[in-house]
DNA sequence: TTTTATGCAAACCGTTTGCAGAATC
DNA sequence: GATTCTGCAAACGGTTTGCATAAAA
């Protein structure tokens, strides 16, 4: 079950946050894109729904949604933060380096290796990052009929 | 072997570049340390060997030394990129979330997940990214003492 | 009606660029 | 002596903050 209105409304009233036509049109934007946006992206989305907002708006309520776990952020390579909505738990990112598409997956089992590092360093292990890049399905088919 | 100044010289003029005693500098401030230090670390390191090197040269430098394979990047959370010294081939970080120090390791062996994830999501895979983050034996140890 | 959220403008921080002088080859 | 490198200052882009107004509970 991903965040709905509904979720959104629920979430922001447990922790004491207000339901606004802004935080609306924001979540709206994620939920309705399956690539890993900027805040400048999710900016220009938000405003063909509601003109009235403000980027300062969407960098405060991205960090909100961040915090209350409604999306999360992708790291990646570029140099400006992306979000996307937010699977259940742990998981991780395929993203796609022509169009941007971000798959999820949340079976890495690192669990072996993780042991084996921290026997080996004496680290305590607490987290770990992994993502892959390459190109989705849809771009490898593009390719070949644009050249067709 | 990690590179040393005669790599350093060799490299650089290999490549059509110039040895400088700022790119020395650079390049000693990263050998010297275990971490990965942001442009702004390195950077001050420098200044202690040679107070008239400029932050942009180390920026400048930096992204030479990169490209050249000297060093690399690291991502992490943070906001700034960091650099530590580049080791032969592919490989990936473990990063102490207190001290920054940096442990490099080689053996990720994700080809099998990879393959899975190829076929289930039609993705080509052409690169990953895996970083752990934890506590270092070294913080583990202070910690103990600390209180003790 | 009290509290939180918004929008604007301006600050901020890390990074990049243009250009004249300095250093290397 | 030609070319590359450096340092300064200034521009730049993304992000954050202060504050008065507007909206939600």
């Amino acid at each position: 079950m991903r965040p709905t209105e509904k979720k959104l409304a629920a979430t922001l009233s447990q922790n004491g946050y207000k339901l606004t036509a802004q935080r609306r049109s924001v979540l709206g934007a994620i939920v309705s894109s399956h690539e890993h946006l900027t805040p400048a992206a999710v900016y220009e989305r938000v405003k063909q729904d509601n003109p009235r907002v403000g980027l300062v708006t969407v960098y405060r309520t991205l960090e909100l949604f961040s915090e209350l776990g409604l999306i999360c952020r992708v790291h990646g390579e570029g140099k400006s933060q992306s979000y996307t909505l937010a699977p259940i738990g742990h998981h991780h990112h395929m993203i796609c380096s022509e169009c941007g598409t971000v798959a999820d997956f949340t079976d890495c089992d690192l669990s072996d290796l993780e042991e084996r590092l921290s026997q080996e360093t004496g680290f305590e292990i607490e987290g770990h990052m992994l993502e892959f890049y390459g190109r989705c399905s849809n771009c490898r088919s593009q390719v070949l009929s644009v050249t067709a």
